[in-house]
DNA sequence: CTAAAATATGAGTAAGTACTCACTCAACAC
DNA sequence: GTGTTGAGTGAGTACTTACTCATATTTTAG
């Protein structure tokens, strides 16, 4: 416990979260399960070991969650809303908001190399997440209104506003520009995840700046 | 057993394929295993509701399989170098030198459209190889001999082969333009699965159409 | 300090699980 | 007709699982 430690409390003690009135029993509980699942998976992972781990007997961890199901989603959806879905947009707009000025082609390349970091710190959280949430809806859901949504609503009013400012093309529809750029950053930081040997530090970042370049010289031209 | 059925046996009776002379019984055997795979999952499935399914004891199943886990490899990964991997480059060979002399705006729309009719096709079959793959080091072995190397280099040379026509840009490198075309390509079919409902059929033929010409402009305008 | 209430415990339970093995029996050889 | 083979069987095994509950411990109240 360390990295992660951090990561997980930092992203649990959002005031006025329904988590904030944890008992120490149930934070223990919580954080032990969440550490086995990220190396295990949820479904390899036993309530003996999430009591061993917690130092906890098995029965205490049935007082405070019915099944371990729920202690999939107490462990994950505040996650979601809170560490993931503001990891991609909301700390975002930060970075947006201190760069305002600058050509998109280096904002583009600050956020790319920013996210990159973050996804690779939470790697494990977004498999599990991946998995889970094709067999239990509720996690589907909340990724959907946690992650996907705000992240779309995110992305379509940032193009939308440098639409305005006459440095995107106007000619073609704010959402399919906005499909075309997150496509283009989600397939780099999948790719480079699913090949995380791939390449020098500086080969990447070339990679990165071609990439940028390519969708911005054709969210740029305007069709003749 | 239909669809299924077909797609299934089509793709496994490939000759010299070592699955070419199973017995009846096996072949039932792998048959059911992989519909129960597909709607519940690996883990999920146990071996007496395959045996049920197959309409054969339990211990055959284990006459023919020393565990459930090779009952998996052995569904998969045929299917990967059959039907997934040929389903993202080998097929795609074929309409590529059919509409050899269309612009390219076309030639992707037809790309498009085609391979959004597959993917939805063998949907259940991709979620079991993505999920699974994390777990199994077989299988992400085989997803990536089976599938992405070899779609790899087919983009490769289709990228590069067109720069020295001088259709796309040469100021770039060839992987660097591969890489956005795949990103532009995968995110949008991925995107459609996670949003299955989303839009009439006119409008996101307007969204491929938006997401092509903003590669296209991109991938062929030179720095100047 | 005591009674009552809340909390924690871990052996126990019932329901699975993947996998085994002593046995059956149809097909074939001689 | 007898013997041999080996695919097929399904009850059984050894083990694991999530979850329960009578009991023990701690906390709180009067």
């Amino acid at each position: 416990m360390d990295e992660f430690e951090e990561l997980f409390n930092y992203h649990w003690q959002g005031e006025g979260s329904p988590y904030e009135q944890l008992s120490e029993k149930q934070w223990n509980i919580l954080k032990a399960a969440l550490k086995i699942f990220l190396e295990k998976g949820y479904s390899a992972t036993t309530t003996n070991e999430i009591a061993h781990a917690a130092g906890v007997a098995e029965g205490t961890i049935f007082r405070h969650f019915k099944t371990k199901k729920d202690i999939l989603l107490a462990t994950i959806i505040p996650l979601m809303q809170n560490l993931v879905g503001p990891g991609v947009s909301g700390s975002l707009q930060e970075l947006l908001v201190e760069n305002e000025d600058l050509p998109l082609e280096e904002v583009f390349l600050i956020i790319m190399e920013d996210r990159q970091k973050h996804v690779q710190r939470i790697l494990p959280l977004l498999r599990v997440i991946w998995v889970e949430s094709n067999y239990h809806p509720e996690l589907k859901e909340a990724l959907m209104n946690g992650v996907i949504l705000p992240s779309k609503k995110f992305f379509l009013r940032f193009i939308e506003q440098r639409q305005e400012r006459g440095e995107l093309r106007q000619d073609m529809d704010s959402w399919v520009l906005a499909r075309s750029l997150v496509g283009v950053f989600a397939f780099y930081l999948i790719s480079l995840s699913l090949f995380p040997d791939t390449g020098e530090r500086q080969q990447n970042r070339e990679a990165i700046k071609g990439i940028i370049q390519i969708y911005l010289d054709g969210a740029r031209s305007s069709r003749e």
